[in-house]
DNA sequence: CAGTGGTCTAGACCACGCG
DNA sequence: GCGTGGTCTAGACCACTGT
């Protein structure tokens, strides 16, 4: 026996992946959809609620409900050190960057291996889809490593806002740390998701050949639409993984 | 201005994390909570399912709420090729295998390069940590080449049960997926979680040097206590990322 | 049985977007 | 101003857990 809650919820979902209800198309209003289902407005909404967390419905103040636009999936491509990883900008990303000198503490000073108040730079990264945000990076790097050139170009090429080791000299050693966690609420008003909407959150942790870590970015991905891939060889090549 | 579910939120999260209210401790009851803090109790509920999708609080249906047990983290370990990739099984963990013949369909398919109805072996493995299910792994390999052995082995050894590949004859090429999604109600149900706990998703798939995919494996990991880690190079070690 | 969480209601009032 | 979603209430009734 299901609840009136996941039976709406399932009537709906049903109808959008079915495609009977359009991407972008507007719900009814949500006081219409409680009088179509017989029910009250707190039950419809929590019915809403599912939908929105599997990041199926986007819910506008003020607006409505919209079913969710499927934008381009996001793939990041780990499994680096011979290439930058990075995520796949296939084409039309546009990426603002702002940079600015901070110093380190808390998780930082554990992460780039550097003592409380050892100065940084840190380059806040956000890709752009057309309109909507995609995905946030926050890149952190010693100060006496960043390249001076970088620190005052303001649009920097699109292949190196994406990670800066692969200008610096020596090869590197990559660790990359995935998890899935809800977003913070600076996150979740970034990518102008839902605040209970799953991220995949990704630390890559770059050191150069003596163990020195030189790089340490940490990459906020919205979980409906990414993945990210770790690759031995490139000889396996198809489809999608499940789900 | 904050909502009062999210005031409430807060208050409660600050002492779990504060230690005030212990792991394993039970809340005061919902009508004594909203009580205290002067609310609706489905307002005190809308705070407390906040802390349960972030998996500090646990519900349990005519007990009441308790604060979540934080158990050990579970830590995937990937950038395979050399040794078999698995979760860190550091002790004390007991692995429950169930073996199925299926036939391909669906993801399947396309996951492990079969055309559909191809006979498979399903290897259903939950790991638990005293009582409390950890993790969960579905792996597919093509039936003719499950070792005979394995198939009637009810309980094999823990290392062989994470990952089957190594035992296979000829190295192998591994891609790893990632994603951050909601659980499953299976899932959920499996694992005792929320349902509106995040979990990691990854799915492992092995090739020979041939190219034909001799294993897929789907590894869900509740989202509150798991990592996946990919190294290059084991030059770079200590604590844990951000947050 | 008593106590707990789970679901649902009918309605009030507030905050946002847009004409 | 009007229509939308966002928050909250006071209470009813159901379902599960323990005694």
């Amino acid at each position: 026996m299901l609840s009136r809650r996941h039976c709406i919820a399932n009537d709906l979902r049903d109808r959008i992946t079915a495609g009977r209800l359009k991407p972008g198309e507007r719900l009814p209003s949500e006081a219409q959809l409680a009088a179509q289902y017989e029910v009250s407005t707190a039950t419809l909404r929590s019915a809403l609620a599912v939908l929105q967390a599997e990041g199926l419905v986007d819910k506008i103040h003020g607006k409505g409900n919209f079913v969710h636009r499927s934008l381009r999936r996001i793939t990041y491509v780990g499994g680096s050190g011979t290439r930058p990883p990075q995520i796949a900008a296939d084409a039309a990303l546009r990426i603002t960057v702002r940079t600015t000198k901070i110093r380190a503490r808390g998780h930082l000073t554990a992460l780039l291996q550097v003592s409380t108040g050892s100065p940084l730079t840190e380059f806040l990264c956000l890709k752009y889809e057309a309109k909507s945000p995609h995905s946030l990076a926050r890149i952190y790097v010693p100060r006496d490593l960043a390249p001076a050139a970088m620190l005052n170009e303001p649009s920097m090429s699109h292949e190196a806002a994406a990670s800066f080791a692969v200008l610096l000299p020596t090869p590197a050693n990559v660790r990359e740390t995935v998890s899935a966690r809800l977003p913070t609420r600076d996150e979740a008003s970034t990518l102008q998701i839902s605040s209970a909407l799953a991220v995949l959150a990704i630390t890559q942790v770059t050191a150069d050949i003596t163990g020195r870590v030189i790089e340490a970015a940490l990459l906020v991905l919205p979980g409906d639409r990414a993945d990210a891939v770790f690759t031995n060889n490139h000889a396996i090549d198809e489809g999608r993984p499940e789900r």
